[in-house]
RNA sequence: GGAGGCGUGGCCGAGUGGUUUAAGGCGCUCGCCUGGAAAGCGGGUUGGGGGAAACCCCUCGGAGGUUCGAAUCCUCUCGCCUCCGCCA
Protein backbone atom coordinates (compact mmCIF):
# COMPACT_ATOMS: atom_id res chain seq x y z
CA UNK A 1 0.00 0.00 0.00
CA UNK A 2 1.14 3.73 -0.37
CA UNK A 3 1.04 6.48 2.14
CA UNK A 4 -2.47 7.76 3.27
CA UNK A 5 -0.95 10.84 3.16
CA UNK A 6 0.77 10.45 0.16
CA UNK A 7 -2.54 9.44 -1.50
CA UNK A 8 -4.33 12.83 -0.64
CA UNK A 9 -1.74 14.78 -1.29
CA UNK A 10 -1.27 13.89 -4.92
CA UNK A 11 -4.94 12.82 -6.19
CA UNK A 12 -4.52 13.28 -9.48
CA UNK A 13 -1.41 11.20 -9.77
CA UNK A 14 -2.97 8.93 -7.92
CA UNK A 15 -5.66 8.90 -10.42
CA UNK A 16 -3.35 8.78 -13.68
CA UNK A 17 -1.72 5.82 -12.18
CA UNK A 18 -4.83 4.06 -11.84
CA UNK A 19 -5.83 4.71 -15.25
CA UNK A 20 -2.33 3.60 -16.85
CA UNK A 21 -2.89 0.26 -15.12
CA UNK A 22 -6.60 0.00 -16.71
CA UNK A 23 -7.92 -0.13 -13.05
CA UNK A 24 -11.13 1.26 -11.39
CA UNK A 25 -10.95 2.39 -8.13
CA UNK A 26 -13.21 4.71 -6.01
CA UNK A 27 -10.95 7.14 -4.94
CA UNK A 28 -13.11 10.27 -4.70
CA UNK A 29 -15.15 7.64 -2.14
CA UNK A 30 -12.13 6.99 -0.28
CA UNK A 31 -11.09 10.81 -0.12
CA UNK A 32 -14.41 11.27 1.14
CA UNK A 33 -14.43 8.30 3.79
CA UNK A 34 -11.05 9.72 5.02
CA UNK A 35 -12.22 12.77 5.86
CA UNK A 36 -15.12 11.73 7.61
CA UNK A 37 -12.74 9.29 9.27
CA UNK A 38 -10.46 12.00 10.70
CA UNK A 39 -13.31 14.14 11.54
CA UNK A 40 -14.85 11.17 13.26
CA UNK A 41 -11.24 10.36 15.02
CA UNK A 42 -11.25 13.84 16.30
CA UNK A 43 -14.55 13.40 18.48
CA UNK A 44 -13.44 10.30 19.61
CA UNK A 45 -10.45 11.35 21.29
CA UNK A 46 -11.96 14.44 22.23
CA UNK A 47 -14.73 12.49 24.39
CA UNK A 48 -11.74 10.10 25.67
CA UNK A 49 -9.44 12.92 26.46
CA UNK A 50 -12.65 14.05 28.81
CA UNK A 51 -13.08 10.57 29.94
CA UNK A 52 -9.31 10.58 31.24
CA UNK A 53 -9.65 13.78 32.59
CA UNK A 54 -12.91 12.70 34.87
CA UNK A 55 -11.25 9.54 36.08
CA UNK A 56 -7.93 10.75 36.96
CA UNK A 57 -9.88 13.76 38.82
CA UNK A 58 -11.03 14.00 42.99
CA UNK A 59 -14.16 14.16 42.49
CA UNK A 60 -17.00 12.24 44.07
CA UNK A 61 -17.50 8.64 42.92
CA UNK A 62 -21.02 8.98 42.44
CA UNK A 63 -20.62 12.03 40.09
CA UNK A 64 -17.41 10.24 38.31
CA UNK A 65 -19.62 7.39 37.67
CA UNK A 66 -23.04 9.14 36.63
CA UNK A 67 -20.59 11.94 34.38
CA UNK A 68 -18.09 8.30 33.31
CA UNK A 69 -21.29 6.57 31.91
CA UNK A 70 -22.43 9.13 30.02
CA UNK A 71 -18.75 9.22 28.27
CA UNK A 72 -18.81 6.24 27.95
CA UNK A 73 -22.20 5.56 25.61
CA UNK A 74 -21.18 9.01 23.48
CA UNK A 75 -17.94 7.18 22.26
CA UNK A 76 -19.17 4.33 21.73
CA UNK A 77 -21.57 5.54 19.95
CA UNK A 78 -18.94 7.55 17.99
CA UNK A 79 -16.24 4.66 17.57
CA UNK A 80 -19.06 2.79 16.09
CA UNK A 81 -19.29 5.03 13.66
CA UNK A 82 -15.67 5.62 12.83
CA UNK A 83 -15.06 1.85 12.85
CA UNK A 84 -17.47 1.66 10.05
CA UNK A 85 -15.89 4.47 8.15
CA UNK A 86 -12.42 2.99 8.78
CA UNK A 87 -13.66 -0.40 6.76
CA UNK A 88 -15.33 0.76 4.15
CA UNK A 89 -11.97 3.34 3.32
CA UNK A 90 -9.49 0.35 4.21
CA UNK A 91 -11.41 -1.79 1.80
CA UNK A 92 -10.64 0.95 -1.30
CA UNK A 93 -7.10 1.67 0.24
CA UNK A 94 -6.22 -2.06 0.37
CA UNK A 95 -6.94 -2.23 -3.99
CA UNK A 96 -5.05 1.37 -4.34
CA UNK A 97 -2.49 -0.14 -6.67
CA UNK A 98 1.56 0.92 -6.20
CA UNK A 99 3.15 3.99 -8.59
CA UNK A 100 4.70 2.18 -11.92
CA UNK A 101 8.05 3.14 -12.83
CA UNK A 102 8.55 5.80 -15.92
CA UNK A 103 9.92 2.88 -17.90
CA UNK A 104 6.83 0.67 -17.85
CA UNK A 105 4.91 1.13 -21.12
CA UNK A 106 1.17 2.20 -20.68
CA UNK A 107 -1.31 -0.57 -21.51
CA UNK A 108 -2.09 -3.84 -21.63
CA UNK A 109 -0.52 -7.19 -21.67
CA UNK A 110 -0.01 -6.27 -25.37
CA UNK A 111 1.90 -2.98 -24.93
CA UNK A 112 4.87 -5.09 -22.57
CA UNK A 113 8.06 -4.86 -24.68
CA UNK A 114 10.55 -6.99 -26.15
CA UNK A 115 13.99 -5.31 -24.54
CA UNK A 116 16.39 -8.09 -24.82
CA UNK A 117 17.48 -11.69 -26.11
CA UNK A 118 19.54 -14.37 -24.63
CA UNK A 119 22.42 -15.76 -25.51
CA UNK A 120 21.03 -19.38 -27.55
CA UNK A 121 19.46 -18.44 -30.25
CA UNK A 122 16.08 -20.54 -31.24
CA UNK A 123 16.94 -23.84 -33.26
CA UNK A 124 15.71 -24.94 -36.34
CA UNK A 125 14.56 -28.30 -36.53
CA UNK A 126 14.80 -30.74 -39.76
CA UNK A 127 12.50 -33.13 -38.22
CA UNK A 128 8.89 -33.05 -36.46
CA UNK A 129 9.33 -31.97 -32.83
CA UNK A 130 7.77 -33.94 -30.14
CA UNK A 131 5.90 -31.90 -27.03
CA UNK A 132 7.68 -32.26 -23.22
CA UNK A 133 4.50 -34.34 -22.69
CA UNK A 134 5.78 -37.06 -25.26
CA UNK A 135 8.96 -36.80 -24.96
CA UNK A 136 8.94 -36.65 -20.75
CA UNK A 137 6.39 -39.83 -21.07
CA UNK A 138 8.97 -41.94 -23.55
CA UNK A 139 11.54 -41.54 -21.14
CA UNK A 140 9.71 -41.96 -17.74
CA UNK A 141 10.27 -38.77 -16.32
CA UNK A 142 6.63 -37.87 -15.84
CA UNK A 143 3.68 -39.56 -14.76
CA UNK A 144 0.34 -37.19 -15.37
CA UNK A 145 -2.48 -40.11 -15.06
CA UNK A 146 -0.71 -41.09 -11.80
CA UNK A 147 -0.81 -37.34 -10.62
CA UNK A 148 -4.53 -37.09 -11.98
CA UNK A 149 -5.86 -39.92 -9.83
CA UNK A 150 -3.96 -39.41 -6.62
CA UNK A 151 -4.54 -35.86 -6.18
CA UNK A 152 -6.63 -34.69 -9.46
CA UNK A 153 -5.69 -32.78 -12.45
CA UNK A 154 -3.23 -30.85 -12.71
CA UNK A 155 -0.70 -32.56 -10.39
CA UNK A 156 2.28 -34.87 -11.51
CA UNK A 157 5.14 -37.50 -10.81
CA UNK A 158 8.29 -36.89 -11.61
CA UNK A 159 10.12 -40.19 -11.88
CA UNK A 160 13.57 -41.09 -12.52
CA UNK A 161 15.76 -38.62 -14.75
CA UNK A 162 12.38 -36.30 -14.11
CA UNK A 163 13.16 -35.98 -10.38
CA UNK A 164 16.59 -35.82 -10.58
CA UNK A 165 16.15 -32.89 -13.26
CA UNK A 166 14.40 -30.88 -10.69
CA UNK A 167 16.85 -31.78 -8.01
CA UNK A 168 19.29 -30.85 -10.64
CA UNK A 169 17.82 -27.51 -11.80
CA UNK A 170 17.42 -25.79 -8.03
CA UNK A 171 20.45 -27.08 -7.11
CA UNK A 172 21.88 -25.65 -10.17
CA UNK A 173 20.01 -21.91 -9.27
CA UNK A 174 20.76 -22.60 -5.71
CA UNK A 175 24.32 -22.43 -6.15
CA UNK A 176 24.69 -19.47 -8.81
CA UNK A 177 23.00 -17.02 -6.75
CA UNK A 178 24.40 -18.03 -3.94
CA UNK A 179 27.56 -16.74 -5.43
CA UNK A 180 25.71 -13.31 -5.51
CA UNK A 181 25.35 -12.99 -2.16
CA UNK A 182 22.00 -15.04 -1.46
CA UNK A 183 21.45 -17.28 1.48
CA UNK A 184 19.76 -20.44 0.69
CA UNK A 185 16.33 -20.33 2.77
CA UNK A 186 13.82 -23.63 3.00
CA UNK A 187 10.72 -21.81 3.69
CA UNK A 188 7.46 -23.26 4.97
CA UNK A 189 4.91 -24.38 2.30
CA UNK A 190 2.24 -22.98 4.46
CA UNK A 191 1.22 -19.69 5.51
CA UNK A 192 -0.90 -17.61 8.12
CA UNK A 193 -3.67 -15.60 6.53
CA UNK A 194 -2.44 -12.53 7.65
CA UNK A 195 0.83 -12.77 5.69
CA UNK A 196 -1.35 -13.62 3.11
CA UNK A 197 -2.98 -10.35 2.84
CA UNK A 198 0.44 -8.58 3.61
CA UNK A 199 2.39 -9.78 0.65
CA UNK A 200 -0.54 -9.11 -1.49
CA UNK A 201 -2.35 -12.24 -2.05
CA UNK A 202 -5.94 -12.68 -1.22
CA UNK A 203 -6.71 -15.96 0.87
CA UNK A 204 -9.93 -16.32 0.00
CA UNK A 205 -12.95 -15.23 -2.47
CA UNK A 206 -13.63 -15.78 -6.24
CA UNK A 207 -10.56 -14.24 -7.97
CA UNK A 208 -7.94 -16.23 -5.64
CA UNK A 209 -5.33 -18.58 -7.56
CA UNK A 210 -4.54 -19.84 -3.86
CA UNK A 211 -5.45 -22.99 -1.52
CA UNK A 212 -6.92 -22.11 1.84
CA UNK A 213 -7.17 -24.91 4.58
CA UNK A 214 -10.42 -25.48 5.73
CA UNK A 215 -10.62 -25.32 9.72
CA UNK A 216 -7.16 -23.27 9.87
CA UNK A 217 -5.84 -19.87 9.68
CA UNK A 218 -3.84 -21.33 7.06
CA UNK A 219 -2.69 -21.49 3.18
CA UNK A 220 -0.88 -23.26 1.07
CA UNK A 221 1.77 -20.91 -0.62
CA UNK A 222 1.58 -19.23 -4.25
CA UNK A 223 5.30 -18.95 -3.74
CA UNK A 224 7.71 -18.30 -1.00
CA UNK A 225 8.19 -14.64 -1.39
CA UNK A 226 5.39 -14.60 0.88
CA UNK A 227 6.98 -16.80 3.60
CA UNK A 228 10.44 -14.91 2.81
CA UNK A 229 9.12 -11.36 3.08
CA UNK A 230 7.00 -12.67 5.95
CA UNK A 231 9.58 -13.39 7.79
CA UNK A 232 10.15 -9.72 8.51
CA UNK A 233 6.61 -8.58 8.87
CA UNK A 234 6.73 -6.51 12.03
CA UNK A 235 10.68 -6.05 12.45
CA UNK A 236 12.90 -3.35 12.36
CA UNK A 237 15.64 -4.71 10.17
CA UNK A 238 19.33 -3.86 9.65
CA UNK A 239 19.76 -2.95 5.73
CA UNK A 240 23.70 -1.90 6.93
CA UNK A 241 23.99 -4.77 3.92
CA UNK A 242 20.65 -5.74 1.76
CA UNK A 243 19.28 -9.06 2.81
CA UNK A 244 19.33 -11.22 0.08
CA UNK A 245 17.18 -14.97 0.22
CA UNK A 246 17.58 -17.78 -2.42
CA UNK A 247 14.00 -19.46 -1.54
CA UNK A 248 13.07 -22.95 -1.64
CA UNK A 249 9.73 -24.16 -1.64
CA UNK A 250 6.77 -26.22 -3.16
CA UNK A 251 4.03 -23.46 -4.74
CA UNK A 252 0.95 -23.85 -5.12
CA UNK A 253 -1.69 -22.71 -7.66
CA UNK A 254 -5.17 -23.15 -7.35
CA UNK A 255 -5.72 -21.66 -11.47
CA UNK A 256 -8.93 -23.06 -12.98
CA UNK A 257 -8.10 -23.16 -16.76
CA UNK A 258 -8.99 -25.83 -18.65
CA UNK A 259 -8.71 -27.22 -21.97
CA UNK A 260 -5.11 -27.42 -24.29
CA UNK A 261 -4.18 -24.79 -21.88
CA UNK A 262 -3.55 -27.25 -19.18
CA UNK A 263 -2.29 -29.78 -20.69
CA UNK A 264 1.33 -31.26 -19.52
CA UNK A 265 2.88 -29.57 -17.03
CA UNK A 266 3.03 -25.78 -18.39
CA UNK A 267 0.25 -24.81 -16.19
CA UNK A 268 0.02 -27.17 -12.59
CA UNK A 269 -1.43 -27.18 -9.12
CA UNK A 270 1.98 -27.73 -7.39
CA UNK A 271 5.48 -26.62 -8.22
CA UNK A 272 8.87 -26.67 -6.94
CA UNK A 273 10.59 -22.96 -7.07
CA UNK A 274 13.85 -21.31 -6.18
CA UNK A 275 13.10 -17.55 -5.57
CA UNK A 276 15.13 -14.78 -4.79
CA UNK A 277 14.72 -12.63 -2.21
CA UNK A 278 15.89 -8.67 -1.52
CA UNK A 279 15.08 -6.51 1.20
CA UNK A 280 16.90 -3.15 0.85
CA UNK A 281 16.50 0.96 1.00
CA UNK A 282 14.13 2.32 -1.31
CA UNK A 283 17.25 4.22 -2.75
CA UNK A 284 19.05 0.52 -3.67
CA UNK A 285 16.22 -0.84 -5.12
CA UNK A 286 16.54 -0.31 -9.00
CA UNK A 287 19.89 -1.67 -8.59
CA UNK A 288 18.84 -5.00 -6.98
CA UNK A 289 16.13 -5.41 -9.59
CA UNK A 290 18.65 -5.20 -12.50
CA UNK A 291 20.73 -7.75 -11.00
CA UNK A 292 17.59 -10.08 -9.94
CA UNK A 293 17.31 -9.47 -14.22
CA UNK A 294 20.75 -10.00 -14.64
CA UNK A 295 21.40 -13.36 -12.38
CA UNK A 296 17.77 -14.60 -14.56
CA UNK A 297 19.06 -14.14 -17.53
CA UNK A 298 22.85 -15.44 -16.58
CA UNK A 299 20.93 -18.91 -15.10
CA UNK A 300 19.05 -19.40 -18.58
CA UNK A 301 21.79 -18.58 -20.59
CA UNK A 302 24.35 -20.96 -19.18
CA UNK A 303 21.07 -23.53 -19.29
CA UNK A 304 21.08 -22.84 -23.19
CA UNK A 305 17.76 -21.99 -23.20
CA UNK A 306 16.49 -19.37 -25.44
CA UNK A 307 14.47 -16.47 -24.14
CA UNK A 308 13.48 -13.28 -24.85
CA UNK A 309 12.95 -10.52 -21.98
CA UNK A 310 9.89 -8.09 -21.81
CA UNK A 311 9.35 -4.89 -19.90
CA UNK A 312 5.99 -5.59 -18.48
CA UNK A 313 3.02 -2.78 -19.03
CA UNK A 314 1.37 -1.19 -16.51
CA UNK A 315 -1.58 -2.41 -17.39
CA UNK A 316 -0.04 -6.48 -16.74
CA UNK A 317 1.52 -5.37 -13.04
CA UNK A 318 0.47 -6.99 -10.39
CA UNK A 319 -1.07 -4.52 -7.51
CA UNK A 320 2.48 -4.52 -5.29
CA UNK A 321 4.50 -4.09 -8.37
CA UNK A 322 6.65 -0.62 -9.57
CA UNK A 323 7.86 -2.19 -12.44
CA UNK A 324 8.49 -6.09 -14.16
CA UNK A 325 10.36 -8.18 -16.29
CA UNK A 326 9.72 -11.35 -17.48
CA UNK A 327 12.00 -13.80 -19.17
CA UNK A 328 10.29 -16.17 -21.53
CA UNK A 329 11.49 -18.95 -22.99
CA UNK A 330 10.84 -20.66 -26.23
CA UNK A 331 9.11 -23.53 -26.33
CA UNK A 332 9.14 -25.39 -29.80
CA UNK A 333 5.98 -27.40 -29.42
CA UNK A 334 4.00 -24.44 -27.41
CA UNK A 335 0.33 -24.21 -28.94
CA UNK A 336 1.69 -26.60 -31.60
CA UNK A 337 4.12 -24.82 -33.80
CA UNK A 338 6.26 -23.34 -30.96
CA UNK A 339 5.60 -20.36 -28.72
CA UNK A 340 7.38 -18.26 -26.21
CA UNK A 341 6.17 -18.74 -22.33
CA UNK A 342 7.18 -17.16 -18.88
CA UNK A 343 9.35 -18.86 -17.07
CA UNK A 344 10.55 -15.70 -15.24
CA UNK A 345 9.14 -12.80 -13.22
CA UNK A 346 10.97 -10.13 -11.21
CA UNK A 347 9.10 -7.15 -9.53
CA UNK A 348 10.47 -4.14 -7.80
CA UNK A 349 7.73 -3.78 -5.33
CA UNK A 350 9.26 -0.60 -3.60
CA UNK A 351 7.97 0.18 0.11
CA UNK A 352 4.11 -0.65 -0.73
CA UNK A 353 4.55 -4.51 0.63
CA UNK A 354 6.78 -3.75 2.98
CA UNK A 355 4.60 -0.90 4.56
CA UNK A 356 1.54 -3.61 4.63
CA UNK A 357 3.50 -5.86 6.59
CA UNK A 358 5.02 -3.43 8.48
CA UNK A 359 9.05 -4.01 7.55
CA UNK A 360 11.06 -1.06 8.55
CA UNK A 361 14.99 -0.40 8.99
CA UNK A 362 16.64 2.72 10.80
CA UNK A 363 18.08 5.32 8.41
CA UNK A 364 21.47 7.03 8.74
CA UNK A 365 19.26 9.80 11.23
CA UNK A 366 18.14 6.84 12.89
CA UNK A 367 14.66 7.36 11.82
CA UNK A 368 12.50 4.77 11.11
CA UNK A 369 11.41 4.25 7.35
CA UNK A 370 9.54 1.48 5.23
CA UNK A 371 11.92 -1.15 3.38
CA UNK A 372 12.03 -1.92 -0.29
CA UNK A 373 11.10 -5.19 -1.19
CA UNK A 374 12.15 -7.30 -4.53
CA UNK A 375 11.70 -10.92 -6.06
CA UNK A 376 12.70 -12.74 -9.06
CA UNK A 377 12.29 -16.35 -10.16
CA UNK A 378 15.52 -18.40 -9.89
CA UNK A 379 13.71 -21.34 -11.60
CA UNK A 380 10.29 -22.40 -11.51
CA UNK A 381 11.08 -26.14 -11.94
CA UNK A 382 8.11 -27.14 -14.53
CA UNK A 383 8.66 -24.44 -17.12
CA UNK A 384 12.57 -24.89 -17.69
CA UNK A 385 11.82 -28.89 -17.69
CA UNK A 386 9.32 -28.23 -20.57
CA UNK A 387 12.04 -25.88 -22.25
CA UNK A 388 14.94 -27.70 -21.88
CA UNK A 389 13.37 -31.31 -23.18
CA UNK A 390 11.57 -29.62 -25.92
CA UNK A 391 14.86 -27.60 -27.05
CA UNK A 392 17.14 -30.21 -26.75
CA UNK A 393 15.23 -33.09 -28.09
CA UNK A 394 17.06 -34.80 -31.22
CA UNK A 395 15.53 -36.76 -34.14
CA UNK A 396 15.35 -40.24 -32.46
CA UNK A 397 13.55 -38.75 -29.59
CA UNK A 398 16.84 -38.35 -27.46
CA UNK A 399 17.42 -35.77 -25.15
CA UNK A 400 20.69 -34.02 -24.60
CA UNK A 401 20.88 -32.67 -21.10
CA UNK A 402 22.29 -29.14 -20.70
CA UNK A 403 26.35 -29.10 -19.92
CA UNK A 404 25.39 -26.55 -16.57
CA UNK A 405 23.54 -29.38 -15.32
CA UNK A 406 26.09 -32.35 -15.74
CA UNK A 407 27.90 -31.53 -11.96
CA UNK A 408 24.27 -31.87 -10.80
CA UNK A 409 23.47 -35.04 -12.87
CA UNK A 410 25.10 -39.14 -12.53
CA UNK A 411 26.62 -39.50 -15.51
CA UNK A 412 24.60 -42.05 -17.04
CA UNK A 413 21.62 -39.03 -17.14
CA UNK A 414 23.68 -36.57 -19.55
CA UNK A 415 21.93 -37.93 -22.47
CA UNK A 416 18.59 -39.71 -22.30
CA UNK A 417 19.02 -42.17 -24.96
CA UNK A 418 15.83 -42.49 -27.00
C1' G B 1 -4.31 -33.90 21.06
C1' G B 2 -4.35 -33.44 27.03
C1' A B 3 -2.50 -30.75 31.71
C1' G B 4 0.12 -26.68 33.64
C1' G B 5 3.46 -22.21 33.68
C1' C B 6 4.96 -17.75 31.38
C1' G B 7 4.66 -13.14 27.90
C1' U B 8 5.88 -5.57 30.84
C1' G B 9 10.07 0.28 26.57
C1' G B 10 16.75 -1.62 23.12
C1' C B 11 17.91 -5.33 27.42
C1' C B 12 17.13 -7.04 32.73
C1' G B 13 13.24 -6.50 36.01
C1' A B 14 9.11 -4.39 39.73
C1' G B 15 4.11 -3.93 39.53
C1' U B 16 -3.03 -8.25 41.17
C1' G B 17 -8.34 -2.04 40.32
C1' G B 18 -7.12 4.78 41.38
C1' U B 19 -0.22 10.04 42.56
C1' U B 20 2.11 4.09 37.57
C1' U B 21 2.14 10.65 33.75
C1' A B 22 4.98 2.11 33.79
C1' A B 23 9.46 1.89 39.98
C1' G B 24 14.60 0.48 39.80
C1' G B 25 18.83 -1.07 37.05
C1' C B 26 21.75 -1.84 32.45
C1' G B 27 22.71 0.08 27.71
C1' C B 28 22.64 4.30 24.55
C1' U B 29 22.78 9.67 24.21
C1' C B 30 23.27 15.03 25.49
C1' G B 31 25.18 18.42 29.22
C1' C B 32 28.18 19.66 33.68
C1' C B 33 32.85 18.33 35.78
C1' U B 34 38.24 17.19 33.47
C1' G B 35 44.39 18.86 30.37
C1' G B 36 41.87 14.36 28.46
C1' A B 37 39.25 10.28 30.37
C1' A B 38 36.95 7.27 34.26
C1' A B 39 33.89 7.98 38.36
C1' G B 40 30.15 11.35 39.90
C1' C B 41 25.92 14.69 39.02
C1' G B 42 21.74 16.38 35.87
C1' G B 43 18.57 15.71 31.39
C1' G B 44 16.85 12.61 27.28
C1' U B 45 15.78 7.61 25.46
C1' U B 46 8.89 2.46 22.40
C1' G B 47 6.17 3.22 18.39
C1' G B 48 1.72 5.07 15.72
C1' G B 49 -1.98 8.94 15.02
C1' G B 50 -4.35 14.05 15.42
C1' G B 51 -3.24 19.39 15.95
C1' A B 52 -0.63 25.91 13.51
C1' A B 53 0.77 25.29 18.50
C1' A B 54 -0.06 24.31 23.55
C1' C B 55 -1.24 19.76 23.87
C1' C B 56 -4.30 15.41 23.13
C1' C B 57 -5.47 10.08 21.73
C1' C B 58 -3.72 4.99 21.22
C1' U B 59 0.29 1.37 22.48
C1' C B 60 2.41 -3.67 28.83
C1' G B 61 2.17 -10.46 22.88
C1' G B 62 -2.78 -9.70 19.85
C1' A B 63 -8.33 -9.05 19.72
C1' G B 64 -12.71 -8.34 22.46
C1' G B 65 -15.23 -7.54 27.31
C1' U B 66 -16.23 -5.83 32.68
C1' U B 67 -15.49 -0.84 35.23
C1' C B 68 -16.31 6.16 36.31
C1' G B 69 -11.09 4.06 36.10
C1' A B 70 -7.36 -2.07 33.71
C1' A B 71 -0.35 -3.88 32.89
C1' U B 72 -3.63 -5.72 36.98
C1' C B 73 -10.25 -8.88 36.51
C1' C B 74 -12.97 -12.02 32.42
C1' U B 75 -13.24 -14.43 27.30
C1' C B 76 -10.88 -15.77 22.92
C1' U B 77 -6.29 -15.98 20.34
C1' C B 78 -0.84 -16.11 19.18
C1' G B 79 4.05 -17.29 20.91
C1' C B 80 7.57 -19.62 24.31
C1' C B 81 8.60 -23.34 28.23
C1' U B 82 7.56 -28.06 31.22
C1' C B 83 5.07 -32.79 31.60
C1' C B 84 1.90 -36.64 29.17
C1' G B 85 0.12 -38.87 24.54
C1' C B 86 1.28 -39.62 19.33
C1' C B 87 5.04 -39.63 15.69
C1' A B 88 9.61 -39.15 11.53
Amino acid sequence: MLDRKFILENLDLIQTNIANRGMSVRLDEFVRLEGARKALLQQVEAVRAEANALAKSAAPVEEKRAQGQQLKSREATLNEQLKQVEAQAHEIYLTIPNLTDPASPAGGEECSLDIARGKTPIRQFDFPVQDHITLMEKHRMLNLAAGAKVAGSGFYYFTGAGALLELALTRFALDHIMKAGYTPVITPDLVRDSLMVGAGFVPRGNESNTYHLEDHDLNLIATSEITLVGMHADEVVDLSQPIKYAGLSHCFRSERAHGSATRGIYRVHQFTKAEMVVICKPEEAEAHHLELRRLEQEIYDALEIPYRVLEIAAGDLGAAAYRKFDLEAWMPARNGTGDWGEITSTSNCTEFQARRLNIRYRDEAGKLQYAATLNGTAVSVCRPIVAIVENNQQADGSIIMPKALQPYLPEQYWVLKA
